[in-house]
DNA sequence: CATGATGGGTCAGTATCGTTGACGCAAACC
DNA sequence: GGTTTGCGTCAACGATACTGACCCATCATG
């Protein structure tokens, strides 16, 4: 049924681009479903957008995510590690002196899952695990000098591939893309990012 | 093949030659965030836009597809499915009658891994094989009346998150985001992608 | 100061998803 | 009729996640 509608919507093929001029246009309100054409197929053609709409947003997030993170993936790779490591890196170093504790939440993994790619990581001097000053039972963690290059090496190559994006799609649509990702988070992950985003790297933490 | 295929994908493309030449650009700045005057301390600002302006674009990456998938793996999940299954169903759903060749290349993973995954769903009849009319060799691929169901189930699902990010980022936002993932994808995965758009469900394949 | 709660580490077992390498088979191709 | 191609499969392995249980050091409180 739905195959036969998309189908029978699209019989010219490469303008691609006015299409997604138009979905752009139409498909992103809830409401107001009725007001654009007044002809029999202007619901169909709306519900054919939203849908097609939706399955190319699965792709783009699929694709894009997956090259996002191959370039990282293969200098990790060659150091026998994995995207776990890039996480701990890229977070330890987004927060230094952060817990054990803060960072499990950030993560959203179990304990036992961290220390099995933290412990290495200590063991290797990618990692340094302090004490806490108020509370000596925490172990804050922070980079090392080869931690942070390390990180930095990640962050540069990945730099390359979201710098071109950014530079490819104009200021605007970088704003744009701001907003639906953040829009995608749950309400947890939109405080936690909050929360990171208020204490950059290098500034103590008010907790 | 299949190997060479996967070594370039996970090659760097020829994106990096126009980084180099629009370095010192300010084209992926944010909007009006800070002033872009020449004073002293504007090219130090420059730099440090650019740098958080990555650091928010890998944690927006990384939480907002953690929260973009949660929603089908929590329906997965109670199936005793995985993500590599709903990917499947999403790409087969969007390509009735996809050969396996077609699809590993899509998915870039091996047939090792496919067959593991895929195996199981045609003998629990989420998915049927037919044999090529051409090239009897092939397995054409295709969902089911259940397994068509389940992909519609997850679709439903994520519509939701994505329609919300929608229609709370704006129809201009969606668009910049739209230009953003395309442009984190190499240069294979946009002519899969292409190609994907070209031939939706229901219409023959022309290759 | 004893007691319970908390931050963190660890052991044991399990599941998913990915990998490499090699081999088999049927159909297609030249 | 030999070679290539499309697909399936066996065996072994590795990374990342999970649960449940248990331990230790430290903090906080009665």
């Amino acid at each position: 049924m739905s195959a036969e509608q998309k189908a029978a919507h699209r019989e010219g093929t490469a303008e691609t681009e006015a299409r997604r001029r138009g979905e752009a246009e139409s498909g992103a309100c809830d409401k107001g479903a009725t007001d654009k054409g007044s002809g029999p197929t202007a619901g169909r053609n709306l519900l054919f957008l939203r849908e097609e709409e939706l399955r190319l947003a699965q792709d783009l997030l699929f694709f894009g995510y997956r090259d996002f993170t191959a370039g990282a993936d293969a200098i990790l790779g060659e150091l026998g590690m994995g995207r776990a490591h890039h996480r701990v890196l890229h977070f330890v170093g987004r927060r230094p002196g952060i817990t054990v504790g803060d960072l499990l939440a950030i993560l959203a993994i179990t304990k036992q899952s961290l220390g099995r790619v933290l412990q290495p990581m200590v063991e290797d001097g990618y990692v340094v695990q302090t004490a806490g000053a108020a509370d000596r039972r925490q172990r804050l963690l922070t980079l090392t000098d080869r931690g942070r290059a390390l990180e930095r090496r990640l962050f540069e190559r990945q730099r390359e591939t979201v710098m071109a994006a950014y530079r490819e799609a104009g200021s605007a649509a970088v704003e744009g893309f701001r907003r639906v990702m953040r829009g995608l988070m749950g309400a947890e992950a939109r405080s936690l990012l909050r929360s990171i985003e208020d204490e950059p790297a290098g500034r103590e933490r008010a907790r």
